[in-house]
RNA sequence: GCCAAUGUGGCUCAGGGGUAGAGCAAUUCACUCGUAAUGAAUAGGCCGUGGGUUCGAUUCCCACCAUUGGCUCCA
């Protein structure tokens, strides 16, 4: 066992652990709350946690806070940690510790302490003439902060509700090890490079343009991506016995009101009126699909009854919120609504949660699921929520997954199971969902004769796997930095030809390999064949290759693959065949 | 929507009250080339949009639009 010598070696031992982290930042935090007193007296503190990478802590300053206003206060922080000064904690009585905020008219602080209970013992953290009460746990002193770095200034409400004034949150970082921060600012430089945003321009996929904010455009590539993942969704949906239908972008305005969407949903509907008739485009697909459901007489036998549509839909999401691909006001859905009785409920939640693990396998991704419950407003009776929240976790259960339970988070018609990607650099989105929906069935009076001759309400489920096919292209983007495998690369292979003499014959290869379905792209430029290289290898294709004067001769081609650091870049001289079989492989 | 920042040729960015600059890309010419940048030349901009201040604005001020980082929202 590592022996440990001094405070700051067991210091950066305990960084290691999720709570030393944690100690750490929120000690971090109170540094800056001192700093920024000590430079603007009058400004008032909120709160200041840690967070998952580091802290911030919320400001009202009074004034336009700026981002020399966030160096000067990084200055000060670094002066404040060479105090060396060491945390001291103390208990105080309420009324104590809301005179000792009164006092310095920290209104905030003295709205949390109001809030607390009469006889309650409220702890102290002091460091040097700064204190402040704070559950902690805090390191022992502030010296151990040896490197430091305000990363943001940002407007966050007070509390969390817009109604509330915008206060100014500085976020920032902070280490035991100088080292450790250069390591952070590396990383958050590699999540940079990979933003999908970047690297969709930089390898043609698609664009944002002033026009249309939310509203993306897809360039050739792009659009080829969009397709293969289309066409691999059609190929495993028809496989599950899923049926397709298409449902019209833009519907009158009684079928929204039908829906509850009029009245629930109107604020993110665009709507336009034609001959004086109010029309909306959609933003779900679900009212739509109920028509078609409707539009003939069900019977039990038909059950269960998948239907699919990849609609597009539009949503007037705030401004504010729009981010590339990944948060759109324009986007495509994989829906599909199920349709079945009662008895059936659990298989098909495990048929939905084993097609989206093989999804999500086939792109290498780990997931998790949570499983979200009744929330506050919601409709419908307690046997209908209890039944359905019983089926999703026995399904969930019976499959043998994990899930964390998120109580109160379901959508207001009924319960559902989401499911989490992590990407390659471990972050965390949300794709697929499953949702046991009992508004649209009732509101839209569907039924289905039964076996006994009557008629019954089915059950429905919404789901989704990609979620937006949109956003779910950005995840993926960002998930390979843009080194797509083969199957998913709109250019799988780049000929360059060594120079102009060999250009008819990597035309001819060209049109060879196009014929076999190879995605593949020719490079005519007059430069060199390390300019090409060059220019290839910075698209990311998969295979490169070189035709000259011996690949003409023996009517064949030098490939090259994209994966130069394992040394196994060259792959030699190989014919057409072979190399569709390569591709094809991967 | 709210807070802060940003907006200069296709891209990345410099500049700055007197009418704009680099690198890459593009085009042309020469070279016809064997695994990460051949050389030279040319062309390309109403400095996001609209107002204002000024003899003069891309530069200063205001409004708007868009983007970025957050907040809120995310059926």
């Amino acid at each position: 066992m590592k022996i440990l010598r001094n405070d700051q070696q067991v210091l950066e031992a305990a960084f290691e652990s999720k709570e030393g982290k944690k100690a750490f930042w929120h000690t971090s935090a109170h540094v800056l709350a001192q700093a920024v007193k000590r430079l603007y007296p009058e400004a008032k503190c909120a709160i200041g946690p840690a967070i998952e990478n580091g802290f911030y802590y919320d400001f009202d300053f009074g004034f336009p806070f700026s981002e020399e206003h966030l160096r000067a206060v990084e200055e000060k922080m670094k002066e404040i940690v060479k105090e060396s000064l060491s945390l001291q904690v103390y208990e105080v009585s309420k009324d104590e510790a809301y005179a000792y905020m009164e006092e310095r008219n920290e209104s905030f602080k003295m709205e949390l302490i109001r809030e607390m209970a009469d006889d309650a013992h409220i702890t102290f953290y002091k460091q040097g003439d700064y204190a402040e009460f704070c559950a902690g746990p805090h390191i022992g002193n502030i010296s151990h902060i040896k490197a430091i770095k305000l990363l943001s200034v940002a407007g966050a409400y007070w509390r969390g509700d817009e109604h509330n004034p915008m206060l100014t949150r500085i976020y920032g970082i902070s280490f035991p090890k100088a080292s450790m921060l250069e390591e952070y600012l590396l990383q958050l430089e590699e999540a940079r490079a990979r933003d999908h945003r970047k690297l969709g321009k930089e390898l043609e996929l698609f664009a944002l343009m002033d026009e249309g904010p939310g509203l993306p455009f897809y360039f050739p590539k792009g659009l080829m991506m969009k397709n293969i993942l289309i066409d691999y969704w059609r190929k495993i949906h028809r496989r599950e016995g899923y049926q397709e239908i298409s449902t019209p972008i833009m519907l009158m305005r009684t079928l929204w009101e039908k829906s509850g969407h009029w009245d629930h949903y109107r604020e993110n509907m665009y709507t336009t009126s034609v001959d004086d008739t109010d029309y909306a485009i959609k933003p779900m697909n679900c009212p739509g699909g109920m028509l078609v459901y409707k539009s003939k007489q069900h019977s039990y036998r038909e059950f269960p009854m998948r239907v699919g549509e990849l609609g597009i839909v539009h949503r007037a999401e705030k401004s504010g919120t729009l981010h590339g691909l990944m948060r759109a006001r324009c986007f495509t859905q994989d829906d599909a609504h199920i349709f079945m009785r009662e008895d059936q409920v659990e298989s098909e939640i495990q048929g939905v949660m084993r097609l989206i693990d093989e999804f999500y396998a086939r792109f290498g991704f780990k997931y998790e699921i949570e499983l979200s419950t009744r929330p506050e407003n919601s409709i419908g009776s307690d046997e209908e929520w209890e039944l359905a929240i019983n089926s999703l976790k026995s399904a969930v259960e019976g499959v043998g997954k994990p899930y964390a339970i998120n109580e109160g988070d379901g959508a207001f018609y009924g319960p559902k199971l989401d499911f989490h990607i992590k990407d390659s650099i471990g972050r965390t989105w949300q794709c697929g969902t499953i949702q046991l929906d009992f508004q649209l069935p009732q509101r839209f009076d569907l039924d289905y004769i039964g076996q006994d001759g009557e008629k019954h309400r089915p059950i429905m489920l919404h789901r989704v796997v990609f979620g937006s096919i949109d956003r779910f292209l950005g995840i993926l983007i960002e998930h390979y930095a843009g080194k797509f495998p083969v199957w998913l690369s709109p250019v799988q292979a780049k000929i360059l030809p060594v120079s102009d003499k060999y250009l008819e014959y990597a035309k001819s290869l060209a049109s060879e390999l196009s014929e076999k379905d190879v995605r593949v792209e020719l490079d005519k430029s007059d430069e060199k064949l390390g300019y090409k290289i060059r220019a290839a290898r910075m698209e990311k294709v998969p295979y490169i290759i070189v035709v000259g004067e011996k690949e003409m001769k023996n009517h064949s081609m030098s490939v090259r693959s994209r994966d130069a650091e394992e040394g196994k870049q060259d792959l030699g001289e190989m014919d057409v065949a072979s190399f569709v079989n390569l591709v094809s492989e991967g």
